[in-house]
DNA sequence: CTGATGACGGTGC
DNA sequence: GGCACCGCCATCA
């Protein structure tokens, strides 16, 4: 129990209204892969206090273990907190996605805006 | 103790 | 954009 606590505290940094993919926590634990991270939230249980809701893979979808109705609660749960998501169920990583603890202002990013 | 299992990321085509 | 292969280690029965 000492990986799992490592990343279930890396992601219960993650600050209000952000999200972090598995290889964002995975690239904070060193000696972690991303597939570590999705073991440790798999091995996670009701009540955590890990916010297991604001993590989501690279795509910026939701990931499901099995159950398809834990998705909608996860998705229910980022929308309250603000966040959007795009037509095809995508979250903006680029605009949202928690660049540790960094995340003030706009990032100069030119080009690949999608105009409204 | 052994064995099986598991919410992914990157690269190549 | 999709799919296939590979790497990785803690946890549970």
């Amino acid at each position: 129990m000492i990986k799992y606590d490592s990343i279930n505290h890396v992601i219960r940094q993650i600050p209000y209204g952000k999200v972090a993919t598995y290889g964002q926590i995975a690239g904070l634990v060193p000696g972690c892969t991303p597939r570590m991270v999705g073991y440790a939230l798999a091995s996670l249980k009701p009540g955590t206090d890990v916010p297991w809701f604001r993590v989501i893979n690279r795509h910026g979808k939701i990931s499901l273990r099995s159950d398809g109705g834990e998705d909608a609660l996860q998705r229910h749960l980022l929308e309250a907190e603000g966040i959007q998501f795009d037509r095809t169920g995508r979250i903006d990583l680029e605009k949202i996605g928690w660049r540790g603890l960094s995340n003030s202002g706009p990032a100069p990013h030119h080009g690949c805006g999608q105009p409204p």
